[in-house]
DNA sequence: AAAGGCTGCAACCGCACTGTC
DNA sequence: AGACAGTGCGGTTGCAGCCTT
């Protein structure tokens, strides 16, 4: 049944559903009018107010779910651009599965688009042997194992308790003994108490090649956006390149507005604690399994109360500095994966894309 | 042409958070 | 402080259409 089919038995709002009952399913052409109506007269919100106020047999949720994800007016209709593919690949690798945050990125595709877009590249990308992410990304993964595309078992609960950003979180203790990432991580708030673990901060929109200083916290490290997306020509809605009244001149000045709106979302109270020049002896490891009860106080660390880094509040600005953080959880296919990605070194940006991808003759592939 | 597999997408479900009483 | 309703989020599922054999 298509979409806007009305099905039998179902014409109409609530027909064929008894008194009460919710119907479930596809909406409906006049559904959709009905809940359209409701919005343009009574604004957003109070969803359970729609059923009651116009009879509609659908839930609060489900009513939500509809405007938010089908209905909205602002909504941009269509595939993800090669844009926007990158700009979401490089989200994911900072904040894991976080579609609605990655989508408040992303001005008119929402939380459920890019997660079904998500889900699907990493199954495509998989059975091709392929990597999520981007070059640039990859060179980080050249000194550890990629970062993991999360697995529900691995995420399923951690939500709202721990951020799942595998690159962030999940693998920290790969990341303090990376190479090409010297170890200065970062614990910062994520606006519900909790501590993230991000990478040490580093001159953002530098040249990857810039030297290291491990015994500082300014390595430079990978920037959030490659310089090509946000400084080149590429079309990137308005809200991620510009400052209202600014020009937009370079690509840290691009990146840093970038991340800035990230900032105000990930910062909550704006407490941010910064574990200086902490090395892994001097930084407790927090496992995946960890999550949910590492900073409760009783397990892992408790970097408010009880920091095993020396600790300080830092402007949110520098977590312009973030990096990915390879997992700590590597599974079989990760392994083949890193191995093919380092046998693979010299991945161009055309190349990226599955669809111009020329490597069905990797290792691994069938 | 038909069957089976695959893909993309819409929608549901359960859990967590927040605000109000 | 606890209950409750409303809302938001992420994981999962079901299904139609497309593709492959």
């Amino acid at each position: 049944m298509m979409q806007g089919e009305i099905p039998k038995g179902m014409a109409g709002a609530g027909a064929g559903a008894g008194a009460g009952e919710l119907k479930k399913g596809p909406w409906t052409a006049a559904e959709d009018e009905i809940l359209t109506e409701y919005v343009r007269r009574h604004g957003e919100g109070n969803w359970n107010a729609v059923r009651r106020n116009t009879g509609l047999l659908r839930c609060g949720k489900s009513c939500r779910l509809r405007w938010m994800n089908h209905l909205r007016p602002d909504l941009k209709k269509g595939s993800f651009t090669p844009q926007e593919e990158l700009v979401i690949a490089r989200l994911h690798a900072q904040l894991g599965n976080k579609w609605a945050l990655m989508a408040s990125q992303l001005p008119g595709r929402t939380d459920n688009e890019i997660k079904n877009y998500w889900n699907t590249r990493v199954k495509r990308h998989r059975r091709a042997g392929l990597p999520l992410y981007p070059p640039d990304m990859q060179s980080f993964f050249f000194s550890s194992p990629p970062p993991s595309p999360t697995t529900p078992l691995q995420l399923g609960r951690q939500r709202r308790t721990v951020p799942p950003s595998p690159l962030m979180v999940e693998r920290p203790l790969l990341f303090a003994f990376s190479t090409s990432a010297p170890a200065s991580p970062i614990l910062t708030n994520n606006g519900n108490g909790v501590p993230l673990l991000v990478p040490p901060l580093s001159q953002f929109a530098f040249p990857l090649s810039t030297p290291a200083s491990p015994s500082t916290s300014t390595a430079p490290l990978l920037p959030l956006l490659p310089p090509p997306l946000l400084a080149g020509n590429h079309e990137l809605p308005s809200n991620q390149l510009v400052v209202p009244g600014e020009a937009l001149t370079t690509a840290a000045a691009a990146d840093a507005y970038m991340v800035d709106a990230m900032v105000e979302e990930l910062r909550g109270d704006g407490e941010l604690l910064v574990a200086e020049a902490c090395n892994v002896d001097q930084c407790s490891y927090i496992s995946p399994h960890q999550h949910s009860h590492a900073f409760n106080g009783s397990a892992g660390i408790n970097m408010k109360s009880e920091p095993q880094c020396a600790t300080e509040s830092i402007d949110a600005n520098q977590i312009l500095n973030t990096i990915p953080t390879p997992s700590t959880v590597t599974t079989d296919d990760e392994l083949g994966l890193a191995m093919q990605l380092e046998q693979c070194p010299l991945i161009t940006e055309e190349d990226w894309n599955i669809g111009a991808c020329p490597w069905n003759n990797m290792p691994g592939m069938s």
